[in-house]
DNA sequence: TGACTGGTTCAAGACTCATTGAACTGAGCC
DNA sequence: GGCTCAGTTCAATGAGTCTTGAACCAGTCA
């Protein structure tokens, strides 16, 4: 449980916060949003571990395919950790 | 006019977090800000000049005393520059 | 089994950025 | 003018982080 800054630095990245943005509209595997994110996949990899270790996004492997999503209360939790918001 | 990401980035830091906080309450004198963020004068104005820099706060001097306040609406722009908020 | 695809992990290099110390500006006061 | 106070700017160091390349794991199919 990463504190309000620590969360701000998981999305305060190019890299991450177009993968943030492309997982509003819903889970997707990793090879869907290399598409929209070209950077090399053991790039990818690493961001997508940042993101997974602020607790923002969770990993299931579906056969080959991992489907990556948004974590419950990403974006409220995101919202509340911007400065002036209460808790 | 920095992107979403430099706004974020802008505040993704425990110091000018901090700053922002305080100043949600009101203008505040650099003397004042420096009694709630313990760290050099000169590190201070850096962080301080790093905000000024993203537009999200205004800086006017008093006297011998120079005073910063949240830019007008610096609240709702960091709000827009999360993923998943439009525009 | 072997080969291939989708992702991850590891170690090392490149780079950005926070921090430090010293020098500087601007305003008020003697 | 000379001094002090409040902040800023500058150059240089250091720590952290992004990036790269190679090696590695898991699952599918022949």
């Amino acid at each position: 449980m990463p504190s309000s800054v620590g969360l701000l630095q998981a999305v305060a990245d190019p890299v991450r916060w177009t993968v943030m943005q492309s997982l509003v509209d819903g889970p997707r595997c990793v090879c869907t949003i290399q598409e929209q994110v070209p950077v090399a996949p053991n790039l990818l990899s690493y961001h997508l571990r940042v993101l997974r270790d602020a607790g923002l996004v969770t990993a299931s492997r579906r056969g080959r395919w991992v489907d990556y999503a948004l974590a419950t209360d990403a974006m409220h939790r995101l919202r509340a950790a911007l400065p002036g918001d209460v808790g």
